[in-house]
RNA sequence: GGCGCGAUAGCAAAGCGGUUAUGCACUGGAUUGCAAAUCCACGUAGGCCGGUUCGACUCCGGCUCGCGCCUCCA
């Protein structure tokens, strides 16, 4: 039983080998806190959150870091925009972001730094990258020197002349190379900057999770994660300070990258105007049903996110939570999770179509059980739902869905109605009243014990 | 121009050189006052053209089509 994982930088799967089985460490690209994030930034948090559930099977401690970016180009010009201050704008953001992720079932990860708070670590970087020969200062900005790293290009698997022959890139006068990044940059008077050896101003994109890591991981972690557009250039540049920065250690021994999430076929940007924020998408499915269709593919496949996924994923979850309210009498004791049926699957390379291929097969014969067999059905079923972050509601309230109090009560008045009706052989009017449930979307489902309803 | 990914049944999506992936939907049946749910039954799918092989969706080559990255987008 050992975890496989593709490496974006040696291109092929590889099995696991942690570098200190005691404490496995592990880092993920947080969001830019400057609005609502969209079913693509909650990809990779659903994906590694998996990978840090099945770590967490296999080794005793996993130290798993997520990032906040508060500083950025993006949050000042909105605040600018709004009048709203940095400070107000990020630590919003930044709570809405938690409660978002929350809905995915997306478990707290162990260190969630800022960015704003490693001030002095980053400028500590820049200062040893200067002294390395790694980086230069020029008209007050500090740039990265790619020339000066023999590899750099190696984690994206692109040369530095390939890169530029034929790309769009300006290339400020300041850059002795087209090819160099920013480390460092100088900030207006009405720009939030920090003192530095360079001059009032503020840190360039890549270099905060440089420090970050170096600072609560350690200079040599286990597995790096994001989205694939992170490759380049965010992680290449990432992986050229950390490895410059001090002696040249390997930095990340496995890169790990999710696809992308698809609306219509087509990546979501903003000139297409087709993002799905995750809040918006709360308000019409559950959040266990974004994670269902999240993992529905592969992580490094694209994923498309259309009506039909999130219409299939939802009967997909409302026949596991069936087979769960039909154990709810079944007594259990809790399974270990590497025993559950789709941990196997989850091993190589988080095949989650896999695992929820097991899932289903595992509810199939659920009717034919014995009360051996219903046992352990259940136990694998809460086993598995641990590993996949499913199944955290109770049957009732997942068939409840957002109906309030009010509302059940309404519900309840005309399944007592449509009781007497139905006593009546009045089927007419029980037929009326079932057809108004369902215009408030509600099912019924009459039974020999009486009627049940659900949301639609 | 450089680098890379993909093409599987109505939709979604895996593994695998030779046995039914799987799910959702559809259709028929059982059940039901009618429904819903459940149960039973039901699909030789693998872009195109070659090659290797006793045998290819799976390996190799070419083609077509789609998508992504190439300096701040998960």
């Amino acid at each position: 039983m050992k975890l496989t994982v593709y490496n974006t930088k040696t291109r092929q799967k590889e099995a696991f080998e942690p570098i200190d089985a005691e404490n496995v460490r592990m880092y993920v690209c947080g969001p830019t806190v400057y609005n609502r994030v969209h079913i693509g930034n909650a990809r990779p948090v659903v994906v590694f959150d998996l990978l840090y559930r099945v770590l967490n099977v296999l080794y005793p401690k996993v130290t798993y870091a997520r990032n906040i970016t508060d500083i950025d180009d993006k949050i000042m010009n909105t605040s600018r925009e709004t009048g709203e201050s940095i400070e107000s704008i990020t630590t919003r953001y930044a709570d809405a972001y938690a409660d978002d992720m929350a809905q995915l079932n997306a478990k707290t990860p162990d260190i969630i730094p800022f960015a704003t708070q490693h001030l002095p670590e980053m400028i500590d970087l820049v200062e040893r990258l200067i002294a390395r020969g790694h980086a230069y200062e020029s008209e007050q900005h500090v740039l990265f020197d790619v020339r000066s790293m023999a590899n750099y290009g190696e984690l994206s698997n692109r040369s530095l002349d390939d890169m530029l022959a034929g790309a769009r890139v300006e290339v400020a006068d300041y850059k002795r190379d087209a090819g160099d990044f920013v480390l460092w940059k100088p900030s207006a008077d009405d720009e939030p900057g920090w003192d530095s050896p360079w001059g009032r101003g503020r840190p360039g994109w890549h270099l905060e999770c440089s420090a970050m890591i170096e600072k609560h991981l350690g200079k040599h972690i286990d597995i790096h994660g994001g989205g694939r557009d992170l490759i380049f250039p965010h992680h290449e540049n990432e992986l050229a300070q950390s490895c410059c920065g001090s002696d040249d250690t390997p930095f990340v021994n496995y890169w790990m990258h999710n696809g992308y999430v698809n609306i219509d076929g087509e990546k979501m940007s903003k000139s297409l105007g087709n993002f799905r924020m995750v809040n918006e998408l709360l308000t019409e499915w559950h959040g266990e049903v974004l994670r269902y269709a999240l993992l529905s593919a592969q992580y490094r496949s694209e994923v498309n996110f259309s009506f039909d996924v999130l219409s299939s994923a939802k009967q997909s979850l409302d026949s596991f939570y069936r087979a769960l309210e039909q154990l709810q009498d079944v007594v259990t004791e809790p399974m270990p999770l590497e025993q559950a049926s789709v941990f196997a699957a989850l091993l190589d390379d988080l095949n989650t179509p896999n695992a929820l291929a097991a899932l289903h097969q595992l509810v199939k014969n659920l009717a034919k059980a014995d009360e051996a067999d219903r046992k352990r059905i259940k136990s694998d079923l809460i086993a598995s739902g641990e590993l996949l972050g499913l199944f955290e509601e109770t049957p009732s309230d997942w068939f409840k869905g957002n109906t309030d109090d009010d509302q059940t009560a309404k519900i309840d008045a005309l399944i007592a109605e449509r009781a007497q009706a139905k006593a009546d052989k009045n089927w007419a009017r029980a037929d009326e009243i079932r057809d108004e449930l369902a215009s408030l979307d509600i099912i019924i489902e009459d039974s020999a014990s009486g009627t049940t309803w659900r949301k639609a």
